[in-house]
DNA sequence: TGGTTTGCTTGACAAAGTGAAACATCCAGG
DNA sequence: CCTGGATGTTTCACTTTGTCAAGCAAACCA
């Protein structure tokens, strides 16, 4: 047990630790300036695009659909979200953006300076190679991006 | 506002986002295999080291120290963690980790395959060259080490 | 000495998360 | 058709994380 790390592997597993929480602590401040929670934002988000499932949402987040149902809950009391019925199923319900909650998640991808800021540190090509690097190290696995949801 | 991000940046945001979640989805899954939470987890790697006040965990987790409170409440109740004295104020605790604590973040460190694992498909060249990359990215700061704190 | 600051804990509270139970709806076999 | 099982959502009870305000003890300062 225990197998060694070797030193240079150690320090990018640092280096991605301190990444993580920069991330998060900066997701999350940008979040509180729209009255949000990181969950909250981060469902806002994923609603932006068109209307989801619960269900989906769950498995998109990784947790409970019970979870769901009250993130869901506080966005709606805010008037950023809001349930619909499916037409193809009754048992359903998809939670859609409001024009408001599309708005709040435009300024809140807008105010990811996180990102923008301490990538200007590189140049084109230096994040071009970064991309390519994350891309193997995770598998070429297409980056969360697009839902590809129906 | 809402300064449009060029689409290699964005690609690039993308991929960290990825990462993120990853990371903490397997961090989790780490310590849950020793019973404990991601929390309780990150504190217990905090002390195997050597022991720590209360108040500076709280800056490391960028929490408020009452949280830390419970937190260690938790370690010491699983036999964990322990507060003693700090013989130079005697308003200070120091939260240590037991014998049983360390083992435990030694297993925790090692089955963090999370870190061996993605980058293992990466050659040594591209470790290096991904480590200079994160590093520039975080301004040359130093990877999350040494307080420094007084 | 006395007043302020510092370190920790407590209590009340909100949000995120789990798991189980309830309920409606859908779907498939007889 | 109709019954039984699977699915989607919600509710409830509960734990953990996290905040904030108040309280208390010890340290510091003047």
């Amino acid at each position: 047990m225990t197998r060694r790390m070797d030193p240079l592997t150690a320090e990018v597993v640092d280096l991605i630790g301190t990444i993580v929480a920069r991330y998060y602590q900066e997701y999350d401040a940008a979040a509180a300036v729209h009255r949000l929670t990181g969950a909250q934002a981060r469902v806002l988000a994923l609603l932006a695009p068109g209307p989801m499932p619960m269900r989906q949402i769950a498995q998109r987040l990784k947790c409970e659909p019970s979870n769901v149902t009250g993130i869901v809950d506080r966005l709606e009391a805010q008037g950023l979200a809001e349930r619909r019925a499916d037409p193809a199923d009754r048992r359903v319900k998809l939670a859609a953006a409001t024009e408001q909650g599309r708005d709040t998640a435009a300024h809140l991808r807008a105010s990811l300076d996180f990102a923008r800021e301490p990538l200007g540190a590189l140049s084109e090509q230096d994040r071009r190679t970064l991309r390519d690097l994350l891309q193997r190290m995770l598998g070429d696995a297409p980056a969360g991006g697009s839902p590809a949801s129906a």
